[in-house]
DNA sequence: TTATGGACTTAGGAGAACTGCT
DNA sequence: AGCAGTTCTCCTAAGTCCATAA
């Protein structure tokens, strides 16, 4: 259904909205056969085929992270408290690790092992022989040193961000299709430490710097290809239109590879975005079936489909991620729904009055933790007792399981469906629901953002989307209170003042008083609106204090339900998405109506 | 059937930039 | 102007899912 899309053209450059029509109708056209007569001739020769993802793509190649400049001579290292000098490869290593010494993970274990033995590899025999234990070098005027630089740089940003703004406009933008596209990310990684999330057993692993000899370009053959740094040479060139990236290579931690791709606002990630959600709502469309399905499915003769539909309900009801297998060893213990341990789960025939509650606990995506009590029916908590018979806690919930088993069985059920559809679906049309019904178009501007924003985050609750809670959380929520009882008391103030020229007006009945009257109540009114702005403010920043609104908004909510809503309560789109959130979104916002429904 | 590679989306944190206040 | 607090942007790790090889 999805095959050769219609062009986004328009959406790099402003749109107007005739040009929008155009391609609303076209995407229309396209989705209903029976009217592919209505085809424009004009998208024609951009609707691709065969996975053919462009026709023209000219780049200048990428940008490398600045050579290393080694130290000056007064900035010392030590050893077993004696100065020692350093080549300059095992000085490079030494100052990555100076630059995070403040940070916690410099003290875990796991992390000076991996640095040190990775530091070893960059130092003379010399220095090898000598350098035996980590716990006996001094990097703290290193660290001072670095420090101090950080300083300085904050007072002379002004040439830095000329700097800034001549690579971004050289490098930071490709022609795709006749369209000058942003590049997301056009600076190659520099070289540290590598920091992986939660228990990695990596981090601290030294992650090499990035020269010409290993990167892949991706243009067009009849492009301009971009030039390597004097006296050095590309690892290759090729000219790929299946894929989207213009460049490519190969990290050291994990041996995967890395790519250059084009900005979120770009065609043709737009595109691909407008085709999720679409997806989406296909499966709105069947969802009901799929539920009763895999609802029977609970009652198989045969575990292997009891357990798929164990797994897929799941991942409908709790909006868990797919749970692809790991390498052991290779990555922090992480878990997603098909690769749940029986350690992650504890059933509770009864809990606080409920029965049938399934505890879990895991760690997730990111490492970071899911924690959750769910009543089920009976029929899951009947299986999931068998799945568990018999096993160890380190064993796999479903044994009969995996991503790709799982993927197969959606792919009958409706055509392209996949797990993670499901979180896409079910984030969508919860904001939808929770904006239904939480906003009221008595409410003024502020109380209707608030809304929306618990709208959202009933979103990424479900998606468990979370954040470390901000360092200055306590402090600024007690400032907003100090602020909140002085606008009180400054609206008894107002109050006074009112009572007493009403009263003076009485007396004296003439336009003077009248008019003070008059003013005395705007400024009560315009204290109010201010006061209860401060209310808002604070309920909707203690209710966020955990959890981090972000992510689905970027990539789970269908804008064009925010739009709408946008529009239908009067709310400028800027108070909802930035800048860069509507550069994103341009597709959305041009495209839905205020009757526009997922 | 499983393992591996490849391409792409999704994720939270760090630091820069901006805003509003004194 | 300077500061503190908030928001935005960048960064890159960590997922998903598909194709292909063994």
């Amino acid at each position: 259904q999805f095959k050769g899309v219609l062009s986004f053209d328009q959406m790099s450059t402003k749109m107007n909205n005739a040009s929008v029509l155009v391609a609303c109708v076209g995407m229309l056209v396209y989705i209903l056969p029976s009217l592919c007569f209505f085809i424009p001739f004009r998208w024609e020769e951009e609707r691709y085929t065969d996975g053919v993802k462009w026709k023209f793509l000219e780049h200048k190649g990428p940008v490398f992270a600045p050579p290393y400049e080694p130290l000056p001579s007064n900035v010392k290292f030590y050893y077993d408290g004696k100065h020692m000098k350093l080549s300059p490869g095992a000085e490079e290593v030494a100052t990555f690790f100076a630059k995070m010494l403040d940070h916690e993970y410099t003290t875990k274990d796991v992390f000076r092992k991996n640095f040190f033995k990775d530091w070893r590899k960059e130092m003379t025999s010399e220095e090898k022989s000598k350098l035996t234990d980590l716990n006996k070098c001094d990097f703290s005027e290193m660290s001072e040193y670095f420090k101090a630089q950080s300083e300085a740089r904050k007072a002379m940003t002004k040439e830095e961000k000329l700097e800034n703004e001549r690579l971004l406009q050289e490098y930071g933008f490709c022609i795709m299709d006749n369209h000058k596209e942003r590049i997301a990310n056009f600076r190659i990684e520099p070289p540290g430490l590598f920091r992986g999330r939660g228990d990695h057993p990596k981090m601290g692993m030294l992650k090499r710097r990035i020269r010409p000899e290993d990167i892949i370009i991706n243009c067009s053959k009849d492009s301009k290809y971009p030039k390597p740094p004097p006296g050095t040479k590309w690892k290759e060139v090729r000219h790929d239109n299946k894929v989207t990236w213009l460049v490519s290579w190969t990290e050291n931690i994990q041996g995967s590879i890395k790519y250059i791709m084009l900005n979120p606002s770009s065609r043709i990630k737009g595109e691909k975005d407008w085709q999720k959600y679409e997806m989406a709502r296909r499966l709105k469309k069947c969802v009901d079936r799929i539920r009763a399905q895999y609802r029977e499915d609970w009652k198989s003769k045969e575990m292997r489909i009891r357990q798929r539909a164990v797994a897929l309900y799941f991942i409908d009801k709790l909006a868990l991620r797919a749970g692809n297998e790991k390498e052991e060893g290779e990555t922090a213990d992480t878990v997603g729904c098909c690769s749940l341990r029986v350690e992650h789960l504890t059933l509770h025939q009864e809990m606080d009055g409920q029965e049938y509650v399934v505890e879990f606990d895991f760690l997730g995506k990111d490492s970071i933790r899911y924690y959750n009590k769910v009543p089920v029916e009976k029929r899951v908590f009947k299986n999931l007792q068998l799945f568990m018979e018999d096993k160890e806690p380190e064993d796999d919930l479903f044994d009969r399981l995996n991503t790709s088993i799982l993927n197969k069985h959606l792919q009958e059920l409706m055509d392209g469906l996949t797990a993670k559809v499901f979180r896409t679906y079910n984030a969508s049309i919860t904001l939808q629901q929770q904006l239904n019904e939480l906003t009221s178009s008595e409410d003024n501007v502020p109380a209707k953002i608030l809304s929306y924003n618990r709208a959202n985050r009933a979103v990424a609750i479900l998606c468990n989307h979370q954040r470390a809670p901000p360092k200055t959380f306590e402090k600024s929520m007690q400032n907003l209170q100090t602020k909140i009882d002085a606008k009180k008391e400054q609206l008894a103030d107002a109050k006074r003042e009112l009572k007493s020229a009403k009263a003076d007006a009485k007396v004296r009945r003439d336009e003077k008083s009248k008019k003070a009257v008059e003013s005395k109540k705007k400024a009560v009114q315009r204290i109010e609106e201010q006061l209860m702005k401060l209310e808002v403010q604070a309920t909707d920043r203690e209710e966020n204090k955990q959890i981090a609104l972000g992510t689905s908004k970027l990539n789970y909510l269908d804008p064009r339900i925010s739009v709408a809503w946008c529009k239908k309560f009067g709310i400028p789109i800027e108070k909802i998405y930035n800048k860069t959130q509507r550069e994103k979104f341009a597709w959305a916002i041009d495209m839905a109506e205020k009757d526009y429904e997922f």
